[in-house]
DNA sequence: CGTGCGCTTGACTTTTTTCAATAAAGGTGG
DNA sequence: CCACCTTTATTGAAAAAAGTCAAGCGCACG
């Protein structure tokens, strides 16, 4: 697949016509990661936005002990480090690829010029910092109103409706990225996993395989309406 | 003031002409709310988005058992409800006036078409989200990697940089709202203050005014390089 | 085939919350 | 301006949740 035909499948692109696919093709620069390596780091300058082609690629914040908080996951056709872009600075975290991943990097100031010319991509745009806006709302909810119970008995039912909605789950992170992701560690999220094995909640097929046995319980829990014995 | 100099005031519309201001105030309508009421529910329909004229806004989420965490708090110049404008759906979060208060209501669609009509002012709203999502970022960060000592230093080092680097502090907000805002409970930051004081990082003055005793070791506590003992 | 990394489990510590009682503050109407 | 009453803040004791440290297992990958 070409550039532009790379561009034109990126949601965030849908809606410009075929000359400004071109534009952003001319301005674009592939670039690829292996599994591990890291994008950007927080507190580099930003020089650009970048999009996902092939791959996956995590956003996180470290602490100073090194424990780890993803704040998002992208695939293809999402794109990230928007936020200096628009606001100036420094990225506020870091982005690693989570597999052999390949991405397109927009410069900056050619990428504004383009959202100052085209209304449409601009109001893209918006839309695609609102929805992330919305995202962290819940999972600022979800870190400080709901104990680790709650929130993975919601990601197990996410991760359900992402995959058809069956009892059977793929888990698509390891166990200890999938706890940084609940804002955890792998030990309470391993002890957790065996109580709701315990109590019927799911049956724990193999280290990524997980089957949902009561999916009642899990959303009593995921509303915090009920609480693990 | 007038409604067109009233919005010419707003950040968010810097950098407009004087008739998009004329425009804007338009289709502006001017809303009161006394101390305590709620200007938009969770999960209400997003007729349009809010700039704050006077007074002050708490934005927040509510568990189910009541506890509240507050996600943002707005003053004068500030806009809230920008987030289902742009995403469509529904308000994520409460809206609640902290005082009497007035702010500028503007209604969603007119609102869309004229930043359609103006990149700049697209442009200022993409900064202005872009805003929000960096400070969202440090919010997380701060709820998953450090615990209430640290937040709650932070906290104390944000009021005295945002009081001109004073070590008297005035606290805006009741010590049960300051809790929400620091993801805990009235307790906890009672007890927390209390340590502190004890350990001559700070002096408890009065209910609302606290004296920075030990600025370093307040910044240890927010970096996470000390604990309290 | 071995080494290493990720996962699990146990025992223990720390942090935070819960519940309850009291004290202090703030606002209101007399 | 004061007395009252409601709300807010503090403190203690106990419980719960999560994190730390350490050991052991197993699977995967080189």
């Amino acid at each position: 697949m070409d550039l532009a035909a790379q561009i034109a499948s990126i949601p965030m692109f849908e809606g410009l016509d075929a000359s400004q696919h071109a534009n952003l093709a001319r301005i674009a620069l592939e670039k690829e990661f292996s599994k591990g390596e890291v994008i950007f780091s927080e507190g580099e300058d930003a020089a650009g936005l970048y999009a996902v082609s092939i791959g996956r690629v995590k956003i996180y914040k470290l602490s100073r002990e090194g424990k780890e908080q993803i704040l998002h996951l992208f695939g293809p056709g999402e794109s990230f480090g928007e936020v200096p872009v628009f606001a100036g600075g420094r990225f506020p975290a870091y982005a690693e690829a989570l597999e052999p991943t390949r991405v397109l990097f927009f410069p900056r100031q050619a990428f504004v010029d383009l959202v100052k010319r085209d209304s449409s991509l601009a109001l893209n745009m918006l839309a695609d910092l609102s929805r992330r806006l919305r995202r962290f709302t819940s999972l600022i909810e979800d870190l400080s109103l709901k104990e680790v119970p709650g929130r993975l008995a919601a990601h197990l039912l996410y991760l359900s409706s992402r995959q058809g909605e069956s009892d059977d789950l793929v888990l698509d992170l390891s166990k200890t990225q999938l706890a940084s992701l609940l804002g955890t560690i792998p030990e309470t999220l391993s002890r957790i996993l065996a109580r709701m094995a315990r109590e019927g909640y799911i049956e724990l097929r193999n280290n990524r395989q997980i089957r949902i046995l009561d999916r009642e319980s899990l959303e009593l829990l995921a509303s915090g309406e009920t609480r693990l014995s």
